[in-house]
DNA sequence: TAGATTGTTAATCGATTAACAATC
DNA sequence: TAGATTGTTAATCGATTAACAATC
């Protein structure tokens, strides 16, 4: 076949890339410039061998003996997440949790930019959260058309969350980050990623209660 | 051996309880009494035959034909994930973050009990948030070991977060739900549940540049 | 050189999916 | 009864871990 071949990286892998991306910021901050998977394993708790298969998917070669070139690996993590590129995003609902989101400053080095945020409580509209100003939910689908805005986070209450859901589709975002405790239907094509308070919780839950057990 | 078996559900089965948990409480609504895998599976998107593997962990047993009597089934999950017992838990850090989590109020669904909250500013120490008093967080062990504190919930900088965690060992909590953006070591008894935005993050932005290069 | 580390192939482990007898 | 559904055992799939030659 001549098509180019399809490197799909597992899901639990992408999940650590972020951990990789914490670590050699760090370490780059020291003036740390080659290291080993022996190393990385050992600062972050994992096994060596699933550091080397993890950075695998990012295609860079290291140096036997000596490791990987940092500023080099630190890109290639980067690339690979496509944080080397920002993408646009607006958040739906200013309440406490978009407030949280939105003063989570860190988003740029994520390669996610905040380009406006948008409320249904009339007070909030024309003011600004950390330096991004509020829009009238109506405005919403017209906005992510005109500015071509791929990424959409949900803030809102539970009961908004489809709503909102839908006008982000029918404006037309690529992919929607979901934080409302409701699960919410979208075409197959658009992307969502849910952040469900209640999965973390259970497994802690679960797991102390089993604790109590013995 | 005479020792009771262990039986060790799977990582992503509990973390997808909780989605039959939210659907059963709706559909009792509705006034359902009984439910088949199957009908379970339509509604969430999932296959019957997982549905079915998933429910097997908490023990009960459903009638042929029929499906599973949808109260015994709720009851069963909650219990499996311990929410029908509620758990003491003190939460650190009310900024944005911290009170989005205290507003969150289905919490008590949830089988958490939210005792009091902690911070460091002195300004909010006193007054309450959602109900819940704040009070300093040098109080923090102390307290933490005079009311036999279960569950301590971190929502502070991420600067401050291992401070926070050394402290809630100190006091002896079981379990520590982080939600700082950095990583914390406990001792290995210690349960801890981290909810890291760049891990979720991360496959959405993979994602996206994926379908962006197709 | 000797030895630490990479990169790849193989083995293991665990979760998901399939198959099917038992049941009402 | 016929057929839908459960519950269990087996097969498949995918991720993790192990093994080891290649390399500097």
């Amino acid at each position: 076949m001549s098509e180019k071949e399809i490197i799909t990286a597992p899901i639990p892998t992408i999940r650590r890339l972020p951990r990789y991306i914490h670590l050699l910021t760090r370490l780059k901050r020291d003036n740390v410039e080659v290291l080993s998977t022996t190393r990385i394993a050992e600062e972050l708790g994992f096994e060596a061998i699933q550091v080397r298969k993890d950075i695998a998917v990012t295609g860079i070669v290291g140096k036997p003996k000596k490791g990987y070139d940092l500023d080099e690996l630190l890109n290639a993590l980067r690339h690979f997440l496509n944080w080397d590129n920002n993408t646009d995003a607006f958040l739906v609902g200013v309440g406490a949790l978009g407030k949280a989101i939105l003063g989570y400053s860190n988003f740029k080095s994520y390669g996610l930019n905040v380009l406006a945020a948008f409320d249904s409580d009339i007070n909030k509209i024309g003011t600004k959260y950390n330096g991004v100003e509020i829009f009238p939910v109506d405005k919403l689908d017209d906005l992510i058309q005109r500015l071509r805005v791929h990424i959409g986070v949900i803030t809102v209450p539970a009961s908004e969350a489809q709503f909102v859901a839908d006008l982000m589709v029918k404006g037309g975002v690529k992919a929607i980050w979901n934080f409302a405790p409701r699960a919410i239907k979208v075409p197959s094509e658009i992307i969502l990623e849910n952040v469900h308070l209640s999965q973390s919780l259970a497994v802690l839950t679960h797991k102390l209660s089993q604790m109590n057990d013995e």
